[in-house]
Parts: structure tokens; sequence; C-alpha cells
DNA sequence: CTGAAAGCGCTTACAG
DNA sequence: CTGAAAGCGCTTACAG
């Protein structure tokens, strides 16, 4: 094992105290240029990198930042959000010199708890709050611990920020589309119950329904899965009253309401228009090409991430906010068909 | 902010030295149980969470284990792969208590230059490496930092150990059974070159058709991408001598390459038959479905975490395998139809 | 079984 | 501008 060298071995070299090493490294005050740059040229030559684990114990800073996912393992496979939010948030890291802790909890309890393990050991500077719930415990305890964090599509509480992108106004308009359409009976497939992205999205629906005075069509709970979606198709294509459009919470439920409504011989735009939202890339791949919402994680881990950063460096609370989600009209969309009544 | 506690106030508590609290907490000798309960009851009762950056500092272990990934941010979202990896090394870092540091590199300089730094900076106690390519430089440094390391679906070193899905095994069958279909002229849309699946995949394609005395059909070069796979389909179908089999290196170009016949009017799987690799959950849905080589990442990342994991504990290396990839045979292959000459 | 002390590798007042 | 010293919160020999 090569021995590690160290800010002493540094300072030997160099002939200066470790804390001019120190100085010179982190461009602090009480150097002379031609101390810090031949401090600068020995560590550069002996290739020695600092240790984060010295510099966090004494720093109190670990320049890293936590995000707790609250998934099934095995559900993130097909998640359209995390890959690219966290894409979004490292290419800002990356430049900042920070690292990403991950942690995927499998319940909303579990996720709680490892991420209030995560605050208390100090293993990050700040954390990530996504999977809102409507009363999330989360808030209380990072506004105890006064840790910086950022929550995302969510309101954020006394002490953590916010960040972002209004969901509303893209689904109230692909709403208004529809109906623009000529569509009277449109149902919804719901997401997880309790997240505050799937309370919205289905409020969005009622509300939109009611202030044109339409009747709500049936609701179908689903779980954000393919397999939900088909369930709902089921659900929905079996009965007496088929609804001449139906609006999924995702394009994850959507795309597995298209792919069963096929199989059950029921046609996608002809019988009944389908809706998404996320916008993932493989809507526009499938049969029909699927209307949607485009939302855009990338940029919200960006904003987060600049937020979440400018937390840690002692800024004030913010709520902000990105561009807005809007439609992308596809295939799967089309006016109703005139039925017997 | 709530002041610390830290193991000298939970020592006093309990009326004991700290070196006692560190040897109750860990299960350490040298305490009675008598002592140990009380330590263990003072320490709960105060909610005392040991600082992970003095432990870390005076234990050499950080708790944490790195992963870079070498790509785009952007393209993380489409990739099917890293989701699922990241689910199954989650899965086993979570009872052993370590976390996920998680960075991307844009490309593989820049991937292998923060790997670097994150080994010498103590960060972690040992990295993933994917997305191996042929001559891959951060073996050399992993070597020489004696950093525990696993490579994934790649041969290793002299000091990093490897998991391995068999993905020859998989395709292989799959190019025989479209030979066996009746096709003779079987195209390939390759992956990035460089690196070692892609090369490997259009090994396997090329070995199969060899040992059957077959033509080698064109090869188009792509990227991993749905568009890459788009382009291949412009230039493989506009040709004069259109292959009947097209052999995509992975899901999203054959779903980019489906997408694509279809617009030219080009029928799958009674013009050309298509296939993919990999098993993507969408693969299933798109029209029609596709015919794959279903890999496991997840059980991948399990195994690469406990291997990993073991490494760190002074394990021997080691190169481990897991149950190889699978066909799934779905819709977009059929028997070549029977063409003028 | 128990406790006082050194030390991990830095940063940060503080004194020269 | 420069350097010696304390201290961050633990673990680990070592002595009692």
């Amino acid at each position: 094992m090569p021995k590690r060298i160290s800010i002493v071995d540094v300072a030997r070299e160099a002939g200066v105290a470790i804390s001019s090493v120190s100085a010179a490294l982190n461009g602090g005050p009480g150097v002379s240029e031609a101390t810090r740059a031949r401090v600068r040229e020995t560590a550069d030559r002996m290739g020695w990198v600092p240790s984060v684990r010295g510099r966090s114990l004494s720093s109190k800073r670990t320049r890293a930042l936590g995000l707790v996912v609250q998934r099934q393992p095995g559900v993130l496979e097909a998640d359209p959000f995390f890959a690219g939010f966290i894409g979004g948030v490292e290419s800002v890291l990356e430049s900042a010199g920070y690292a990403l802790l991950l942690q995927i909890g499998r319940s909303a309890a579990a996720g709680a708890d490892r991420l209030r393990r995560l605050a208390l050991s100090g293993a990050v500077d700040g954390v990530f709050l996504t999977d809102v719930s409507v009363e999330d415990p989360r808030y209380a305890l990072l506004d105890h611990l006064q840790l910086p964090a950022v929550a995302v599509n969510a309101p954020g509480s006394v002490w953590v920020s916010s960040v972002t992108q209004d969901h509303r106004s893209g689904l109230s308009a692909l709403m208004e589309h529809l109906i623009a359409l000529g569509h009277r009976d449109i149902a919804h497939v719901a997401g997880t119950p309790g997240l505050v992205h799937s309370e919205e999205r289905e409020s969005v629906w009622r509300c939109v329904l009611e202030s044109h005075g339409l009747p709500l069509g049936p609701v179908i709970t689903g779980d954000f899965t393919t397999e939900a979606g088909a369930r709902a198709a089921d659900a929905l294509l079996g009965g007496s009253r088929v609804p001449t459009a139906v609006v999924c919470a995702n394009d994850l439920m959507a795309i597995g309401f298209l792919s069963r409504a096929k199989a059950l011989g029921v046609g996608v735009p002809d019988d009944v228009s389908v809706t998404g939202f996320d916008g993932v890339l493989l809507g526009a791949h499938v049969h029909p090409p699927l209307t949607t919402v485009m939302t855009l994680p990338g940029a919200l881990g960006t904003r987060a991430a600049e937020v979440l950063l400018a937390s840690v460096d002692g800024g004030p609370r913010v709520d902000e906010t990105i561009a807005p989600a809007v439609v992308v009209d596809r295939a799967s969309v089309a006016p109703p068909r005139v039925r017997m009544a």
C-alpha cells in the first residue's frame, strides 16, 4: 500500500508550515503569491489531493449533498424522473467539487429514517427532498436540525427551500384541449395516493371538468407503474360506460394503458383518447405516439442543486420556479367518435 | 442550531470513558454486558448518531462506496442500466450501513479524473467500475492505489475483482434463432466503439455468422441512443440490398429503428426482423413488442456490491458470474419474406 | 473490565 | 506574511 501523502509531507517539501499549505491551496488570505505558487507547484508535483476526511472533520463541511430516494429498488429502473434529475444535479455539483450521496428507502418511513441518520451523522452538507407527501414528516426533522434542504416540486417549509416546475398549467391546457375536441367523458388514472404530485394532477383534472360543468368521469387509482395502467384499461374499457378520453397521471401508466387497449381491440385514438404526463423519451416511440405534458427533471435538478449549494453557503431560504411543463401533442388524442346514446 | 451531541456527552452522561462508549457501540471487546447496555440506552435516549466525519478520520473507513458514471448527464435518462444497477447496489449497501457516492463524468477522460480524485481524497472505501473500455486506464490507477474495486461486465485486473453476466450465450442463441428461421442477410447496429460490451456484441454477431458460413451483413456504428437506431434504419432500409434481419446492440437503438422503419413504411417483422439487447421494460410495449436478450442490471448490482464489500473487508480478489442473459422472444422477429433474386 | 492518551489530516484563530 | 498550537469527533493501542 503506497503510503498516503499528507499536508505535512507537502509542507516539509515546500519548506513552509502546514497552515500555509492550507491557506495557499484554499485561496485563503495571508499567503504571498510567491509562497502560494511554490506550494501549488509542490503539491501538484507530489500529486497531493487533500483528504476529505481530515478536511470535513475540521471544516464542518463534507462537500457532499444527500438524496434519499423513496422507491422500491426495482421500480427505479422504469422511473423517468430520477435519472434526469440526478443528471441535472450532477452537472452543477461537478463544477462545484461536491459529491452526491445517494440512498434508497424502500418506503416513505424507511426513507425518512435513512435521511435522519444521514443528517445526524453529519455525512452531508444539505439534502434534496423528493417524492414529498402531503404531510411530510421530513420537514420537521430538517427544520429542527437546520440542515440546508430543498424540496422538489413541493411547497417547502419554514426552513426548507423549494424548486418547482409548474405542472398545473400544462395539464390544464391538455384538459382544455380534450374538451375543445368535444370530449365530455374524461376519466383519470391517478398516481400513488398521498404524494403531492398525485393529488395535484387529480385536482387539476377535477377543477377543469367542474369549471366546464362536466361530469367527473371515473377515477382509477394507480401507482405510476405500467402494470397499473394496464389494469386501469381493464377497468375502464370493460365497463358499460366507456370514457372517450383517459388522462393518466404519468406516461408509464399511459403506455401500459395503450398496450392493454390494443390487446382488448380498442383503438387509440379512434375509440378512446389517451394522455400521459412526464414526457419520457419513449413516449414518442410507442404506438400511437403519446400525447403528454413534458416535464424537465434535468432542469429541476440543476436549479435545485444551485439553490441547495447557495443555502449551504449561508444563503436565505428561497422558493424558485423553472419554466412550466408544456403539452406535447402527438397522436394518441383525437375528437371523440360519435356514439349511440 | 441545536448543538451536535458527541461521544463526549454520551460518555459523561453514562459515567464512562469515551473509549468505552466506542467499544460498547461498535461491539468491540473489553466492555461488560452491563456497561454496554447502559451506554446503548444512554446513547439512544440522547439520540446520538456517531459522526461519520470523526469516525472516518480515525478508522480509515468512510463507509461509502463510489460509482463514477461515464455518460453525458442528458443521456442518463434513457439509460436502462444504471437505475437498475444502482437499485441492486443500494439494496445491499442499505443493510450494510454503507452509502453510495455517485458522480458523473461527461467523458471517459473526465470520469477517470473524477475517479482519481475520489480515490486519492479518501472519500470512499471502494469503487465500482462500469462502462469499461478495452484498455481502461482506471485499472492502472486502482492497481497502484490498491483501492478495493469491482469491474462490472469486464475482465478485472490484477487487483480489481469482477462481476459479470454472460451476454454472449444469449446473443448467440438469438443469432441461431434468426438463422434457423431462414435469415441469411443479418445486419448489425453496433454500440459505442471502444466499450467492452460493444465489441463483445459485435464479435458474437460476427462469429455466429462465420460459423455458419454466412456473409457478414453491413455494420452500422451507433452510440446506444434511440436516434442512432433511427439513423441506422435510414442507412439500412434505403440501400439496394436490404437485410432481412437487423441485430441491434441494445434495445434503445432497436426501438429507434422500429419507429423509423414504420415511418418509412417498412413492416416489422414482415419486411425485416429486428432484435434488441437489454430487456428494458418498455420493449414489451412498443409495436411490435421487441424480441431481445434480457439482462439483469439489478442482480449485477447486488452481486457487485457484495463482492466489493467483501473486498473492503480484506477479502481476496474474485471473478464472479451471475446467471446468463437469456433470449426473450416477442414479436419483432419472423421468418424472412421470400424475395426475388 | 475500564480509562487516559495519542493520533487520524485537516482548518482556524492566534501570536509573532 | 508566516508558523506553532488547538481542536474537530472519533478509534485504537496501551496501561492500570
